[in-house]
DNA sequence: TCTAATGGTTCATTATTTGAACTCTTATTT
DNA sequence: AAATAAGAGTTCAAATAATGAACCATTAGA
């Protein structure tokens, strides 16, 4: 690994459950040497990557990383744009919402609402989700230039569960699916008694730059009320990639594939 | 530089008002060889730092930065806890509202509002603001450790203008007002013809963890405006750490240099 | 068609990174 | 109160990864 990557692979272990580590802590986890680390996190925390609690000593994420984030949601705001649309949905919808951003052909967790209640689908900011076998990734690849779609199905698809779809043929149709119906469906494709839909956020050039999921437990999930959600989700993806680009949605579709 | 700081400082190149740069043009202002700068460029894109547009092949920041800002924003909710009452405070005052972060004692401003008319002060998000000539430097400073204190005021104060107070003794003269004043006043130290007002921002432990300003033209800067502006400044970061921490200003102020 | 500019790659040379062993400080146990 | 343990941080010879001049490929413009 170079050592840019195990610079970040420091950063990588900050979580919102364990959001400071302390220097032995970070070196055991990440397997580097304590010194190798120590030197890391210098170098990081010089450019505010890191910072030090000066009285417990540990590390934790720096403000450096909120400013670099700023400046990219200044070309791409969709979280700020999304945001205000995704607080109406989850108060109506009372279900899991989560917004995902594409990034080198990968999806990640940016924003999540989660309703008020016991039973609910848990969803941490920061994940990456795996794009054949979930709703967000489905509805992603129904809006991909035709390279990054193969590229997704190429390699082994991994089964998360017993329901999960790991024939390429398969995962395609439900691709073409999602893209005729406006948002995808995945009933637990990634994890056990959790069902999805997401719809994909569009970008100027038509092609899919992130997605909005509603993720609920089985349980709560009729055929009638996935279609429902799936409605919901779709209708606020295309109201956010319009906002995002001032242009109808169906101009920025057809804008794609051309 | 170590490897991890010449990667981040590629980071560093993109602004608001150039996200996207070519190859040749980062390893031009970087100053690192092309094939250096393209591994580098690797490197921080495997971890979703950056990403490549497919199409025109420039580079731009990537979402890995949101996802990460996004997990140190869980633990120090400031922007989101801030933002509705900034957004406030710029309706009302119709002038250049800015929040910092502190970050290894220094302060990068991390969202801006600027007012909807010709003449206005215009901040950068992303900037770095020196602490003794600077509203918001000022204000945190009123507000750190002893150690962080001595370390601001112990190298030689860059004049950025014909204003600038560069004596340590005065600028300690500043601190001590703002601290009872409960906000700091500058007056061109930092940019000839700007003036600002600011607040700081407390963490649970008492500490300063950002400041917010507003900065203004001094044509439009009385004495009485300054100090109308000063009291709604600190009035709203009053505020803002109230939210964040859940604790009285006072309770939060008494707990630092106990 | 030719030229120039940019993106991207190679591999011997060079410089940085590594980690075992060390100290120092602080908390915990006896 | 002394002993022990555990974490933070440092050092320097050895090991490894980073470097950059020169290369090719592709695209844009003259």
């Amino acid at each position: 690994m170079s050592t840019v990557g195990k610079a970040i692979s420091l950063l990588e272990l900050f979580t919102i459950d364990e959001p400071e580590l302390g220097l032995t802590e970070i070196a055991r986890r990440s397997g580097f040497d304590k010194a190798t680390t120590r030197r890391l996190l210098v170098s990081l925390a010089r450019h505010g990557f890191v910072e030090q609690d000066a009285e417990t000593r540990l590390y934790r994420l720096g403000a450096g990383l909120t400013r670099l984030a700023r400046i990219r949601e200044a070309r791409f705001p969709i979280l700020q744009t999304a945001l205000p649309f995704i607080r109406e949905l989850a108060a109506v919808t009372a279900e899991t919402l989560h917004l995902s951003e594409a990034s080198n052909g990968s999806l990640l967790t940016v924003h999540v609402e989660h309703p008020a209640r016991a039973n609910r689908v848990n969803v941490n900011v920061g994940e990456y989700l795996p794009l054949h076998s979930t709703a967000s990734g489905i509805a992603y690849l129904a809006h991909v230039r035709e390279a990054v779609l193969k590229a997704a199905l190429a390699g082994p698809l991994a089964p998360f569960t017993a329901h999960t779809v790991t024939d390429p043929t398969a995962v395609l149709d439900a691709i073409e699916a999602a893209r005729k119906r406006g948002y995808s469906i995945m009933d637990q494709g990634y994890e056990e008694g959790v069902h999805s839909v997401a719809g994909a956020i569009l970008g100027a050039d038509g092609y899919a730059i992130g997605t909005l999921a509603i993720a609920a437990p089985v349980v709560r999930t009729s055929r009638a009320a996935a279609a429902e959600r799936g409605k919901a989700v779709a209708a606020v993806a295309r109201e956010i990639s319009e906002r995002l680009n001032g242009e109808g949605f169906n101009v920025l579709k057809s804008r794609a594939f051309a």
